[in-house]
DNA sequence: GTCTATAGCTAGATAGAC
DNA sequence: GTCTATCTAGCTATAGAC
């Protein structure tokens, strides 16, 4: 029982940046050992089942950061709803690296990652919804209006994240966050 | 010269819809041969540098499309502007299938693609985003105004695809079109 | 111009030393 | 628990018959 030459967190980030800027089918094996730390031969005895179940656990990484950075936080009833989107608008720039990121639920959403991950990507997103749904009840929006915004905010900032790979500039992502920031200025 | 088995036009058309389901490179020789209709090494006698002219050649075929369909309707002058939007948003029902297809400048604009393709990605981009601001100018908005609202037009679309596919639901697609309807009615 | 057959390589995955 | 070395399958790409 030698001691973990890289851990959990550590390794599930780097594996994570690979998938989301390869795809499933574009990140070799390869690259997800180098960018994690550990040979190939590492990362079978730490994920058996292979690319299939790296995959499957860096979604369910992300799904955890969603929970605690998106919905729980969305959901929190003690902090002042504003402050609340404050601060998980300040995660998500993270998660996204200001716009320059590709998210790693569109980049598995092909017919390869959906056919086998589709129910992680959807809880995902799902969990996004929900917690900005909540934002919207709170602030006063009835339930119908405040999901049909939580919808808007996720479909505005998938949309601005590809339009800003597209265009390679992050200026329609930034536009996109402040008006996201408007939608729930009461 | 024996006869062409495969007109340019279907060749392009089953191309893309592997390159647009699975990505760079998710898409093999395999698949692409397949879906066109020719053998491997018939592809490459109709694209002697493979996969790269491949993918360049259907990023072409998608540029003339979005220009045609698109960007040239949406600035003609001689048709009312309600009904080139009428029409062009009927080309893009038809490009992404209702909401059902994946948008091969998306699926194309990972690290791998972007990186050989961006120009060709970016092109096609800013002829949507001209057709848009043309048609949003015409009934009134200032420029400022109608690029604005161009880049939402594609940002909401782009990203009610990506959220459609990852749900399993078209409806947030639908939805969206709708509301880009509502965007230009006077 | 299209095909079958195959070369050469890299992918995902495994064996076994330490 | 991590490593080096290696297996096999599938990949991109090519040769050469028709």
């Amino acid at each position: 029982m030698r001691p973990q030459k890289i851990n959990d967190q550590e390794l599930l980030m780097g594996l994570m940046s690979v998938l989301s800027s390869k795809g499933y089918d574009g990140a070799s094996l390869n690259e997800l050992a180098e960018s994690s730390g550990l040979q190939k031969a590492s990362l079978y005895y730490r994920f058996p089942e292979g690319k299939k179940e790296i995959t499957s656990a860096v979604l369910n990484f992300v799904n955890e950061w969603i929970k605690k950075n998106i919905y729980l936080l969305l959901s929190n009833h003690s902090i002042e709803p504003l402050v609340r989107l404050h601060q998980v608008i300040k995660n998500i720039n993270t998660l996204y690296n200001n716009g320059d990121a590709i998210c790693i639920l569109r980049a598995l959403a092909m017919d390869t990652g959906v056919e086998i991950f589709g129910a992680q990507i959807k809880e995902s997103l799902q969990l996004w919804i929900k917690g900005f749904t909540s934002l919207g009840t709170d602030i006063g929006m009835t339930e119908k209006v405040a999901k049909e915004n939580a919808f808007l905010v996720l479909v505005q900032i998938q949309g601005s994240l590809i339009v800003s790979r597209g265009l390679g500039s992050t200026s329609i992502y930034k536009t996109t966050i402040k008006s996201v920031e408007e939608m729930y200025r009461t």
